[in-house]
DNA sequence: AAAATACTTGAATAGTTGCTCAAATGTTCA
DNA sequence: TGAACATTTGAGCAACTATTCAAGTATTTT
């Protein structure tokens, strides 16, 4: 049934499922804001729900599940915690979208 | 409140929203797959729900979705209805998020 | 050790979403 | 015109998700 020529096209089919994950996670106001705001440099919990304007609370549960998606990763001093961008990609993918929604 | 001196984060910020909702579009494996399966070129909707695996209708319902948002446009041939991808975009977006998922 | 600060976690809830089924629309062909 | 085919549409439902609130953990300060 696949009788592509062109390998990437393949490699894209068996990703498919892992990519349509990843998006889930960036179709978020509240998660993209919170991306947005660390491509600035890192950032503690309460500075990024003061940038997004959530309670510290909500924010904290989405930034789980970036972080178990691996776009940020934390860095714990002392009683804060400093979140910062984990894959370079999401910078990528960011400027690809404006593309398209500046249109 | 905003004092940045590169142009781009501005922008990012401006379309914030915008850039979810695409997310969220994309952030579905029906509507990947339908996606995916347009980029090796124009498929009527009977053909896309058998490569989806889904009925007519479900996949009916996404396609109006995906044609909402300018992802895909329609070409009506007689009884049948050609859809094809309608922003050269998609594909880089597609390609940036492989890179991510394949690590 | 107790209080204060920073963050995380769990439960509950309100809102959203994708699929199914049935009916409707539009087009071709006998 | 009527039957057959291709697609769209609407209602209903089950499953999922983001937020809130309250309670819990961890670290520092007094």
């Amino acid at each position: 049934m696949k009788k592509e020529v062109q390998p990437r096209e393949i490699e894209i089919d068996d990703y498919i499922e892992d990519m349509a994950t990843l998006f889930k996670i960036l179709g978020d106001v509240t998660r993209t804001k919170i991306l947005s705001a660390l491509e600035k440099g890192e950032l503690n919990v309460s500075s990024i729900a003061e940038c997004v304007g959530l309670p510290i609370s909500a924010i904290s549960h989405q930034l789980r599940i970036l972080r178990q998606a691996k776009l940020i990763k934390p860095n714990k001093k002392g009683k804060e915690v400093f979140y910062s961008l984990d894959d370079e990609h999401v910078s990528l993918i960011f400027n690809c979208a404006l593309a398209h929604v500046k249109e």
